[in-house]
DNA sequence: TCTGGGGTCCTTTTCCTT
DNA sequence: TCTGAAGGAAAAGGACCC
C-alpha cells in the first residue's frame, strides 16, 4: 500500500499524489504493452486443414447454406487433405444471403474482402472456393494460442477471438530490447504449437500497441515508443485510431481533419462540441497517443444475446407459426447461454431489422433476475407488442442484460429467507434486497 | 449491390421523482 | 394546486470492434 511506503505522511497527501508516487516506486520501468494479432485467422485455420488450397482464392462465409458434412460426404475426416479442388464448392454456384468472414489474400487480389455480401463477390470472383466457418475449430485454436502467451506472459486481455493485449512491464525480459525479444519468444512458440503466424505491436500503452501491430503485416514485431508518436503516427489517416470507424471518419473529413497529426492540432472543445463529451476528449487523447487504460485480465459480461437473419424476409402476420417458433428458439438458447455461463438477466429486449433495413429495439426492466426460458419469452413477448410490426422482417433477436452470476443471486436467496421468517418483514425490505444486485 | 452474429460503449430521449 | 427545474434510471438508437 502507497500509505505504508509513505509513512507517516500518507494521510496528508492527495490520492492522486498517493497513486502517481506509488507508481514511479514500484516501477521504475517504462510500461511496455503489446497487441498480438493473429494473421488471417480464419482463412490460416482453414489452409491449415487444406493445403492443396494454398495460392487459391477461397472465402469462408455462408455457413448455412454450404454445409461442412456435405462437403465431406464419402471422404471422412482423414480423407480431408485429399479432396479435390475440384471438390470444392464455387461461388458461383452460391445462392442465398450472407457475407464474407474473411478470404484469402488471393482472393483479395480480386476486390473480395471480408464483410462483402455473398452475391456480391460471386459477381468479382465467382471461381473462388467457399468454406463454410467451422467455429469449434477456431475457438480451439483461440484458447490454444491465449495459452500459449499465457505460459510465457500471463497478464493478458482478451480482445476477440485473434486478438490480446498482453502486458510485458514486469514479465522477466519483457524489457529487453524494447519488448522485441519477448515478442519473438512468443511469436515463435505460437508457430511451433500451431503453424500460425501473428503480428505484435509493442508500446507504452494498448492505443499504440494496436497500431503498431499493424506496421509490420503478417508475421512481424514492430516497435512504437512515446517520441514516435510524431514521426509514425501523426502521418496515419484518423481511421487507423481504433475506435474512430466510417462514420467518425467521414465526419471528420467533412471537417478537415483526416489525418491523426491533424486530429491532435484540435481545441479539445471543438472536438468535444462535435462529437460530445466523452468521445471528443478521448479522440484528442488518442491523437496524442495518450491512453492510460489497463490491461484488463478480468472482465465479466454485460449482456448475452442471440439473433438470426432469416433464409427470406418474414411478415409477422403471414408467417406468424414460423416466426414465432424462431422467436422461442431465440429465447431458449439465451437462456441456455446464461444458465450453462451461470448468470441471470434482469433485463430482457429484442432486436429486430424490416426489409428496408431499419433496425428497432426494445427492452424491460423487470424487479427479479432470471434465465428461464419461459419467463424470458413472456417478457420478450411484451417487448414485440411495442414494435410495429406491419412491415416484414428479415432479422429477430432476443436479449438479456442487467446480469448478475449465480453466486451473487444464490446470496440473494440466502438472504431472503431470512427477511421473510423475520417478524412480519415489511415488503419495503426484500426490495431493498434486490435493489443491490 | 447487399449488407452475419456476438459483443461493448456512448449519446440522446423519455419518464419519473423530488 | 400548479409549474418548472434538476437529476437519475431506463429505454432506444447507433457507432464500433472482431
Amino acid at each position: 500500500m502507497p500509505a505504508a511506503v509513505f509513512g507517516r505522511y500518507a494521510c496528508r497527501v492527495s490520492t492522486p499524489f498517493l497513486l502517481e508516487g506509488a507508481a514511479l516506486l514500484t516501477s521504475g520501468k517504462p510500461r511496455r504493452i503489446a497487441h498480438l494479432d493473429m494473421d488471417a485467422f480464419f482463412a490460416s485455420v482453414e489452409l491449415l486443414r487444406h493445403p492443396q488450397l494454398e495460392g487459391l482464392p477461397v472465402v469462408i462465409g455462408g455457413a448455412r447454406r454450404i454445409a461442412r458434412e456435405a462437403l465431406l460426404a464419402g471422404h471422412g475426416e482423414r480423407a480431408m487433405h485429399s479432396i479435390p479442388v475440384a471438390e470444392f464448392p464455387r461461388l458461383k454456384d452460391y445462392v442465398g444471403r450472407g457475407v464474407i468472414t474473411t478470404a484469402t489474400y488471393a482472393a483479395r487480389q480480386f476486390g473480395v474482402g471480408s464483410a462483402m455480401g455473398m452475391m456480391k463477390a460471386a459477381r468479382l470472383c465467382p471461381q473462388a472456393i467457399v468454406l463454410p466457418v467451422d467455429f469449434d475449430e477456431i475457438r480451439r485454436f483461440s484458447k490454444l494460442f491465449k495459452s500459449i502467451i499465457a505460459e510465457l506472459a500471463p497478464q493478458i486481455q482478451d480482445r476477440g477471438i485473434d486478438e490480446v493485449y498482453v502486458d510485458f512491464t514486469d514479465v522477466p525480459g519483457g524489457q529487453r530490447d524494447g519488448g522485441r525479444a519477448l515478442a519473438r519468444l512468443i511469436q515463435r512458440a505460437i508457430f511451433e504449437k500451431t503453424g500460425l503466424t501473428c503480428s505484435i505491436g509493442v508500446a507504452p500503452n494498448k492505443l499504440l500497441a494496436k497500431m503498431a501491430s499493424e506496421f509490420d503485416k503478417p508475421n512481424g514485431i514492430s516497435i512504437v515508443q512515446e517520441s514516435d508518436v510524431q514521426s509514425l503516427i501523426w502521418p496515419l489517416n484518423v481511421r487507423k485510431i481504433n475506435g474512430i470507424g466510417p462514420r467518425a471518419g467521414e465526419k471528420l473529413a467533412a471537417l478537415g481533419i483526416r489525418t491523426i497529426g491533424e486530429l491532435a492540432a484540435q481545441e479539445r472543445q471543438f472536438l468535444i462540441g462535435h462529437f460530445g463529451k466523452a468521445s471528443g476528449a478521448w479522440m484528442l487523447d488518442a491523437a496524442w497517443g495518450r491512453d492510460a487504460s489497463p490491461v484488463a485480465t478480468h472482465s465479466e459480461p454485460v449482456s448475452m444475446s442471440r439473433e438470426t437473419t432469416f433464409e427470406r424476409d418474414l411478415h409477422a402476420v403471414h408467417d406468424k407459426a414460423e416466426l414465432g417458433a424462431i422467436f422461442t428458439r431465440l429465447c431458449a438458447q439465451v437462456a441456455a447461454d446464461l444458465q450453462r455461463k451461470g448468470y441471470a438477466a434482469k433485463t430482457i429486449g429484442i432486436k429486430l431489422r424490416y426489409d428496408d433495413f431499419r433496425t428497432a429495439t426494445r427492452d424491460l426492466t423487470v424487479p427479479a433476475y432470471t434465465s428461464d426460458a419461459q419467463t424470458i419469452r413472456n417478457i420478450a413477448g411484451q417487448c414485440l407488442k411495442r414494435v410495429p410490426l406491419d412491415q416484414r422482417l428479415r432479422l429477430l433477436g432476443v436479449r438479456a442484460s442487467t446480469l448478475a452470476t449465480a453466486e451473487k443471486l444464490s446470496v440473494f436467496e440466502q438472504i431472503k429467507p431470512i427477511v421473510q421468517t423475520g417478524r412480519a418483514p415489511p415488503a419495503t425490505k426484500t426490495i431493498a434486497f434486490y435493489s443491490l444486485f
